[in-house]
Order: structure tokens, then C-alpha cells, then sequence
DNA sequence: GCCGTTTTCGGCCCGACTGTTTTCAGTCG
């Protein structure tokens, strides 16, 4: 028996009984004992008896002990036989949850969505106490998009949705101020949906504006202080707009960015002190509610430091306060490492790409144009990147204030080789290996190969390690505990790839490398100029791993950057 | 269902919106 069997399991149990119709904190009973269960760093064997647990009493603790003992649990084998599998679909329509998917069950014998659908055909819904005719054509209207509408939109998708709606926000002259808020300002790599938080004296001004300018599909929802909209275009994305006035804002942004077990925990500190957290502000002991001009001030209040969007998550966040000052922040980036030029795939010379790191204020620079092998990205010959090499040599004196780097990006060939003899690449400063080509091979094969970038000498990086795309593609799905191992052992970088198509490595693998002491860098991977503003995004998606600076090597001053790679 | 020393019963984070009602339940975030 494992613990993510238990936490399934316990999942599995608030779910059923959800859709029984069951009193929501019984349900959020069995959630939380699951959820305490997952936010325990220990392994199940490293545990004393999670029965002991705070959170965990006589009935979850009863599941546990079923599973340990028998590997499964009366109760769960028990809902799942009064429970019909159809009606754990239904929970996916919107408007729908688990008193009136079982009051469609009790009461019509509805339990799959094909019966919801004719049964909404036969205006039996309708009859029901509760459900009206507008529910019932909003069911069929829902039914007929499910198959449609994704659940979740990568990072990608909707940065540039994201950018379009906070400039008309910014632009408008009835809006103080305005932000996303959501997941994605947490930068998770996928949404559900996206918040913004609006300060505004002109509700109804600024909804017209909005109302004009977007491309809405439909609108879910239209109060006084928050409009919810589907959009047509580019995506069909819900967005949802909260309306407040300036004073309130700070407030209501930090509510909406979460996530909620972050504003769970924050309510629980208020709590203990007798006051009351809301999106309009906090209400202290007297009854006076307390606004706030930043989100700052608002944590200051609580005597905390600023924490983070990117790590406000699990709740456990409030607890590892102490570590906050290690966390990497966007200003100690000091260099990037991964960048493309026209000499190969890029969209800007040496000299642009040069002066854009410049205006970056980057104390060091690592020109890696592809190599040979990746003819589509026009990669360069040993004779090129000779050139190339002599080239960076010139501009260094041009530009004195930044160390650039001659570099390449070399492929890992799919037969296990490099692009690269070592006689080519001991002439470098610094050698990125990576793979390109051969994703389907089998895992011992990429396997082989990455062992081959990783034991040779020259090699500093592995690029992009596990190929995904967010939300697209998994990659060639490499044995990445293994890698992260070689890295250790071999002393080398990996990559976090900041471009939110990739943002590779993820997370969990972020932290397993931190943890194993391994060496990450942030890059951008710039094709374009513009490309390098992906480093903020990097450094976000390095903070929801906790890593420190001293993990990122691209916060580390040129000399100890340089030292290391002049280790051999 | 779980918790707790101002509690072993009564609250559990809190508020907006919709659609159903005729004062509120359900859903959502």
C-alpha cells in the first residue's frame, strides 16, 4: 500500500459522497484528511501512524487502516455500489454539483449524461422543485459543448489573451488600476479560466468598454461588481472581471489570485487574532474593516512578508517563511545562457542580441546558436561556429560591460553520438547539449543518449531535458531522477527552459534537483529579442519549486559562473 | 466528519450571482 493509493482514495470517498448529496463538510472532511495526507513530506513507511494525524479522525482513519490492512476499503467499495459512474460526468456541466446531480438521480433515475440530456428533452427537469425551465435549457446548452471546450489552457494560450485585456484595462480612463488574477498570475502552467481584478469608480463604463472590445461568445454573468464572459476568440475562455473601488483593490487581488487553500490558511491567521478576512478588506476586532495599498501592506498587516504569487498554493507556504530570502527573484539574474541569432534559427543578430542582454543590465551572456545536425534551424558547421567563435571574440571588446560567451546548442544525435567532436567543443565557453529528433525512441535509447551528453567533458548543460510542450506534448519522456542523478554525479547544469511553450523542467523535477544539490539554469532560449523577457516567467515557475539563488547559477556573479565552468 | 481549554456541540472561509423562489439554495471561486 502506498500514499497516493490512500489519497485516491479518500479523493475517490468525497467525491461519491458529493454526489450523493452529502453535507459539504463532511465531504471537505474526507478532502482535507486527503490533502493532510499529500502535504506530509514523509513516505508512508516514514510515517509512525497517519491515523494520528490532525485532520484525520475515527472514519478517514478508518479508510487508512481498511487499506493497510486489506488493500481496499469497505466504504469506498460500498459508495461506489450505490454510486453509478455516469453521474461523476455530470459534475464537468457548469452550474452543476453534487445536491442536484443527486437530486436528478433520486428523483428521475438519471444517471448517465445521455439520460440528462433526454430527460431535459422531455421537460421533466423542469418539474422538479428547484429546476426551472432556464436550468433546463441550460443544461442542454452545456451538454451539447462538453466535448468541445478543453479543461484546462496552457500558459502560452493565454499569455497573449492576458496582455490584450490588461492593456484595454490600462488604456481606459475610468480604471485605476487592474491586474490578472487567478492561477495565472500565479503562473501555473495551465488555467481553467482567467480573473481580473478591476479598480474602477465606473463599473458600468469600464463593462461597455470590455463589452465592445472582446469577442464574447457568451456572457455567464453580469452583476454589479463582477462580469463573467465566455470569449469567442482565440480561445472560447471564460474570464471572469471583479469590480472594486482603489481602496479595495489590493485586497481583492490578493482574494482572487488564491489559491484557496493560500487564502484558507490566511483566514485561519486572522482568525486567531479575532478578525476577518474578506475580498473587501480585513475586519478587525472593533468592527472597522482595514483596506490596503498593496498587496504588501496587506501581508504586513499579518506581520508577514510579501509572499510571492508563484508560491502561494498549498497553505504550506506560511510555514517556510524563513526560507523566502534564499528564494531566486528576478533581479539576481545576472546572465542567460541559452539564446539563439540569425547565424542559425534566430530572428537578430549578435550585435541585437548583444545590446538586448545590455538593456537587461546581464553582467554575462552565452551566444548557443544549433548545430549542424539541425538543418531546419540552418545549424552551424565546425567552420561557422569557428567563425562565429572569432566573431563574439571582436564584439567582446566593442562591448566591455558584459562577458559574451561562445556557446552552441549541439544536438544529441539519435544514434547516441554528439554533433561535436571534443576537439571543437573544448574550444568553447560553454556547450549545451540537447535533444531534437528521435522523441518515440524508447527510454533506454534516449536514456543512452543523454548519458552520452552528460559523462563528456565539455558538455555543461542538458537543454529543455524531457522535450514536453504545456499542455501539447510529453516529450520523449526521459528517466529524469536518473538524469538529475548524472547530473550530480557528472557536475552539471540542468536547464529550466523559461519559454511557456516548455517550461522544462516542471516543478516536482525542479525540487527533486534542488534537493539532490544540482545545478539549474534559467534561460530564455530567445529566438527573438523579445524572447528574453521570458526570464520572468522562469523565475516564477523556479519559485513555485523553491529553488534558492544558490541553486540558479545564472544568479552567481561572472567570476564563480566562470570558475565553474573552468572546472576541468 | 473533524475539532476544541472561553467548546464534546456548533461551527467549519466568505461573498457574488443565478434561478428559483417570494426569502433562499446551489454553485462557484
Amino acid at each position: 500500500m502506498d500514499k497516493k493509493t490512500i489519497i485516491r482514495t479518500l479523493e475517490r470517498i468525497a467525491l461519491l459522497m458529493e454526489l450523493q448529496g452529502e453535507n459539504p463538510f463532511k465531504v471537505s472532511a474526507f478532502r482535507k484528511a486527503a490533502q493532510t495526507l499529500e502535504l506530509d513530506s514523509r513516505s508512508l513507511s516514514e510515517m509512525d501512524d497517519p491515523t494520528k494525524l490532525k485532520g484525520i479522525g475515527a472514519a478517514t482513519g478508518g479508510v487508512i487502516t481498511d487499506l493497510l490492512q486489506d488493500g481496499e476499503s469497505t466504504l469506498l467499495l460500498e459508495l461506489e455500489k450505490q454510486v453509478p459512474q455516469g453521474l461523476v460526468e455530470m459534475l464537468q456541466i457548469p452550474g452543476m454539483g453534487g445536491k442536484k446531480i443527486a437530486k436528478l438521480y433520486a428523483e428521475l433515475g438519471i444517471e448517465t449524461l445521455e439520460g440528462l440530456r433526454e430527460a431535459c428533452e422531455k421537460n421533466e427537469v423542469q418539474a422538479l422543485a428547484g429546476f426551472g425551465k432556464k436550468t433546463e435549457e441550460k443544461i442542454l446548452k452545456e451538454l451539447d459543448q462538453l466535448a468541445s471546450r478543453p479543461e484546462r489552457y496552457p500558459i502560452w494560450k493565454l499569455e497573449p489573451i492576458v496582455e490584450h485585456i490588461e492593456s484595454l484595462l490600462k488604456n481606459h480612463q475610468d480604471v485605476s488600476n487592474a491586474s490578472v488574477a487567478g492561477s495565472y498570475r500565479r503562473t501555473k502552467e495551465t488555467s481553467k479560466d482567467l480573473d481580473f481584478v478591476i479598480a474602477t469608480d465606473h463599473v458600468e463604463s469600464v463593462k461597455e468598454m470590455l463589452k465592445k472590445s472582446l469577442d464574447i461568445e457568451e456572457m455567464i454573468a453580469d452583476g454589479d461588481t463582477k462580469m463573467s464572459v465566455a470569449l469567442a476568440k482565440p480561445e472560447r475562455v471564460d474570464v471572469d472581471f471583479r469590480f472594486v473601488v482603489e481602496s479595495e483593490f489590493a485586497s481583492t487581488l490578493h482574494h482572487f489570485t488564491g489559491s484557496k487553500d493560500h487564502n484558507i490558511r490566511m483566514r485561519q491567521l486572522a482568525k486567531e487574532k479575532d478578525w476577518k478576512i474578506s475580498e473587501y478588506g480585513v475586519e478587525k476586532e472593533d468592527g472597522t474593516v482595514t483596506t490596503y495599498a498593496s498587496e504588501s501592506e496587506f501581508f504586513a498587516d499579518f506581520d508577514l512578508p510579501f509572499i510571492p504569487p508563484s508560491i502561494r498554493e498549498s497553505g504550506q507556504e506560511l510555514d517556510r517563511l524563513d526560507e523566502l530570502k534564499d528564494l531566486v527573484q528576478l533581479e539576481n539574474i545576472v546572465s542567460d545562457l541559452h539564446m539563439h541569432t540569425t547565424w542559425s534559427d534566430g530572428a537578430h543578430s549578435l550585435e541585437e542580441m548583444i545590446e538586448g542582454c545590455i538593456a537587461k543590465d546581464y553582467k554575462l551572456m552565452v551566444i548557443t546558436d544549433h548545430s549542424r545536425y539541425l538543418r531546419v534551424a540552418n545549424g552551424l558547421t565546425p567552420e561557422r561556429l569557428r567563425e562565429q567563435n572569432e566573431k563574439i571574440k571582436e564584439l567582446q571588446k566593442i562591448y566591455p560591460d558584459i562577458h559574451i560567451l561562445s556557446g552552441t546548442e549541439m544536438d544529441i544525435l539519435p544514434d547516441g553520438t554528439l554533433d561535436f567532436d571534443d576537439e571543437l567543443l573544448a574550444e568553447l565557453d560553454f556547450v549545451i547539449a540537447s535533444i531534437h529528433s528521435s522523441f518515440s525512441q524508447p527510454q533506454e535509447k534516449i536514456m543512452e543518449r543523454l548519458f552520452a551528453a552528460v559523462s563528456n567533458p565539455h558538455v555543461d548543460m542538458i537543454a529543455h531535458p524531457t522535450g514536453r510542450i504545456v499542455g501539447e506534448r510529453d516529450g520523449y519522456e526521459p528517466d529524469v531522477e536518473q538524469l538529475l542523478q548524472w547530473a550530480k554525479e557528472y557536475d552539471k547544469i540542468v536547464e529550466l527552459n523559461a519559454n511557456p511553450y516548455r517550461l522544462d523542467l516542471a516543478v516536482p523535477w525542479l525540487e527533486r534537483a534542488q534537493e539532490l544539490g544540482v545545478k539549474v539554469a534559467i534561460n530564455t532560449d530567445a529566438h527573438h529579442l523579445d524572447h528574453l523577457r521570458f526570464m520572468d516567467i522562469g523565475v516564477r515557475h523556479a519559485q513555485k519549486a523553491w529553488l534558492t539563488k544558490e541553486t540558479i547559477v545564472n544568479t552567481w556573479e561572472p567570476k564563480k559562473l566562470l570558475d565553474y565552468l573552468s572546472r576541468n
